[in-house]
DNA sequence: CTGTATCCTGAACGATACTG
DNA sequence: CAGTATCGTTCAGGATACAG
């Protein structure tokens, strides 16, 4: 758990992964997707990312540079995850019983 | 999902809830199995729990002053959740395939 | 017993400017 | 295009002492 936690650390890092999670961005895609990190944040938590092994640098030759970051298997099983983090926000301010109907997913 | 992350802010709080899952507590049990977390810390993961809607403060009157700590419905309903961030973090270290076999639980 | 008050440190964050 | 460097701010966390 804590190395979930971990893996997970920062305010914004499950957003980079959620965006992820829809497949594979280059850097000024992520950027424009979550306009609230700075680059310095963004590239702070794509580095931590890549070092838990959750998501994968792609450096393509030539010019200009393009980068492409995509999940490796184990960012992929994050999903589920994210999805229970989700639900239990979506459902939380029920006191019991009468959850939200639909089957809102964060894709 | 932020909703969630903030409920679970800090790095403690997923441990104190986890220690409220197995029944409620008194606030030294509760120092008791946390040692690592300071006096402050606890009661500040307490306090933001409770403001949270997750745990609920009962104190019992008379002395010594005894206060029990348990969780809401609604704190009940993160069981699943820790259980997600648990299971991540205890298969994360394996690529693929081949799986940690038993079922191990966080309780 | 059950906390709160105070002070301090280190880390995350945010903005801006700059490099390969 | 894709980042890194630097700087200042803010805030969680740790230790200790004190209070209801």
């Amino acid at each position: 758990m804590e190395i979930t936690l971990a893996a997970l650390h920062g305010r914004w890092t499950t957003l980079v992964v959620r965006e992820l999670l829809r497949g594979d961005h280059s850097y000024s895609e992520l950027r424009v997707a979550l306009p609230t990190l700075s680059d310095k944040v963004l590239s702070d938590r794509l580095t931590q990312l890549g070092e838990a092994g959750v998501v994968e640098r792609d450096r393509q030759p030539g010019w200009p540079p393009r980068v492409r970051y995509a999940l490796t298997p184990r960012g992929q099983r994050l999903g589920p995850v994210l999805q229970a983090l989700w639900d239990w926000g979506a459902q939380a301010p029920r006191e019991d019983g009468a959850e939200i109907s639909c089957g809102t997913s964060l894709l």
